[in-house]
DNA sequence: CTTGTTCACTTACCTATCGTAAGTCACTAA
DNA sequence: TTAGTGACTTACGATAGGTAAGTGAACAAG
């Protein structure tokens, strides 16, 4: 049998797991799309993602940037606004969620 | 400023949204990941994954199986055994996922 | 024939997380 | 003075997850 991924050791499985339950948390990966696509601002990101309540995008973003994903601007103007960007480490994650936007595309329904 | 992931319309999000919510619920890709590493039997596949209760691995085989990424096989031995085995899809659906194995290596604390 | 063991689950119960709706705060425009 | 905007926060019922114990079939030991 030749093995799909390699991952000889408990160490390697602990950072897949670590990856995963960061991206896989509901909502997660969406609003890091959203942001990478253009869509900065709090009320932008809940206008694209369909179903995202305002309350789970503030637990999201709190958790995207303690993550160090995403960064939160703040900028003076009337009313404030807020805008978020991706970090180095937030661009390569989503990057490597590609292969599954392809995946997607290769067996919808 | 040049797109990371090229997501134009809806369809193509609510693609994305629903490949990342199956394999992002809680234990779904390590179960999946355990299993393509040759862990093919409920025992074996809880011993591997630390943390994983039986409850939620016979959860989650059951979505998994619903899904079309697993398939059960029954062996009439004593006691009885059950393994589980990747389907091609699912096949696909880890392989997707390599990259994701790679940026947890890249930016490991 | 009674007790113990293995495997693959279920059931019961409690806690944590989620979703919906409403409220807050600072500021401005009418 | 009332209304509106933007970015949240609070309250609360519903759903998902974690822990522990139980089930049932088949055999083996005593």
């Amino acid at each position: 049998m030749n093995k799909i991924i390699h991952l000889i050791n408990d160490a390697d499985c602990r950072l897949f797991q670590q990856s995963l339950e960061l991206v896989g948390k509901r909502w997660s990966s969406a609003i890091l799309l959203a942001i990478a696509n253009g869509e900065t601002r709090f009320g932008e990101i809940i206008a694209s993602v369909p179903g995202l309540s305002d309350r789970l995008l503030s637990v999201r973003l709190k958790e995207l940037e303690h993550a160090g994903l995403i960064e939160r601007k703040v900028i003076a103007s009337t009313p404030v606004q807020v805008r978020y960007g991706l970090t180095e480490r937030g661009i390569d994650l989503i990057s490597s969620l590609q292969p599954l936007v392809d995946y997607g595309h290769r067996w919808e329904d």
